[in-house]
DNA sequence: AAAGTTGTTGACCGACTGGTCAATTATACT
DNA sequence: AGTATAATTGACCAGTCGGTCAACAACTTT
């Protein structure tokens, strides 16, 4: 029924996705992911009842887009050290591909944003907060099968050893996104996660 | 000469950094800067030519708080365990101490300010690079020292371990943020960031 | 062709944005 | 006392902010 469904909405989603990831959201106005989207203001909010829902939808589409890529990359099927390095190599592949998109390094989205906004927006602090939850649980479950095949200690303890590889990444994304620069971790962060996983050759 | 000089600046700087530790640049107007320092906007900006402006001072000053307590902690005459034992013990005391004040958990200032506007003012984005840079050479130091102790492996690159010890460092309190949080810091950074480093027993 | 539904538009809103400025006030030096 | 200098004020600015809304356009169903 109605009129016949457009792309609209997900013009704005991968609009705003773009412009907030690049700048930040307070620096974006809705007017100007509208411009650039090449949607009036008054289709913004037929589909979105606010800038902050806009954000919340924006990192459910986020979200959905890395569970198919970790899925695959986490898959039981794989040997735990190639799920590792799928994943800084899957890393560095996105952030390149950023880069180049919108000219700038832009480090993980969910951290810049959350970063922002955990201080300001709760229900979006607390989203992201469970977006990077279900991301190291990826890492506990490779952890787990680096155990059972016997390449690191099973003293450790999964769950903060997952806890520190996350966010040894997000560090190394975040310091890049400041340095603008990509080298440190194209050259080290392969190296550096495993050096952290303790396993001994790889 | 003229008029006797006042706190009007200081207040301005104390209050912003507060205030964009808490939320964020973009989120804190000069006008509420203005209001919780009691101060009016013209006096704002016959101090500041402008808000970045203020925003780079506020930064120079906390880099000369923080070059203060890191010469101390990474003395020469400390061994340089304990210097890193300090290092951690002084970054959660810090965060604990404005945990309470501000209400929430706010990482490193650094580098939140840094991930929200690398990309947005090149003049800030540049600043906080170097402060970065600045810090990780007091970890340099301390590596340095290790090796010459026998205390680590001589073969590991000073520089790249400086740096992956400093975003660790930074993610780990950049995920504090996020879930507004310090337990898993309290309990675990000083452990992981040894583990990090390779020292044997400490 | 009428009715119902969905998508689109542009004008509009009050509040707030970063920033300006001339006038005023308080002090120190001559 | 007079003057130079620095601090403070409050009114003011144009532009932008997130958000609203009634009208209209395009389509499907009855």
């Amino acid at each position: 029924m109605g009129r016949a469904p457009t792309n609209t909405k997900q013009k704005l989603l991968e609009t705003a996705t773009d412009l907030v990831w690049r700048e930040s959201y307070n620096a974006v106005s809705v007017d100007e992911i509208c411009k650039k989207a090449g949607v009036k203001k008054g289709s913004f909010y037929h589909y979105f009842p606010s800038k902050a829902h806009l954000a919340l939808e924006a990192m459910d589409v986020s979200m959905q887009e890395m569970k198919v890529c970790y899925d695959d990359i986490f898959s039981s099927t794989r040997e735990p050290v190639e799920s590792f390095k799928l994943m800084v190599q899957h890393v560095i592949d996105k952030q390149k591909e950023i880069e180049k998109e919108l000219g700038h390094v832009c480090g993980c989205p969910f951290a810049t944003l959350g970063s922002e906004l955990a201080a300001q927006d709760e229900e979006i602090g607390h989203k992201i907060a469970e977006i990077c939850a279900k991301k190291t649980r990826y890492y506990e479950s490779a952890l787990r099968a680096l155990i059972s095949k016997g390449l690191i200690d099973d003293n450790i303890n999964v769950d903060t050893k997952a806890k520190e590889i996350f966010s040894f990444v997000v560090g190394q994304l975040l310091m890049a996104r400041i340095d603008n620069d990509l080298d440190f971790i194209e050259n080290n962060l392969e190296s550096a996660v495993f050096n952290l996983i303790g396993v001994k050759e790889y």
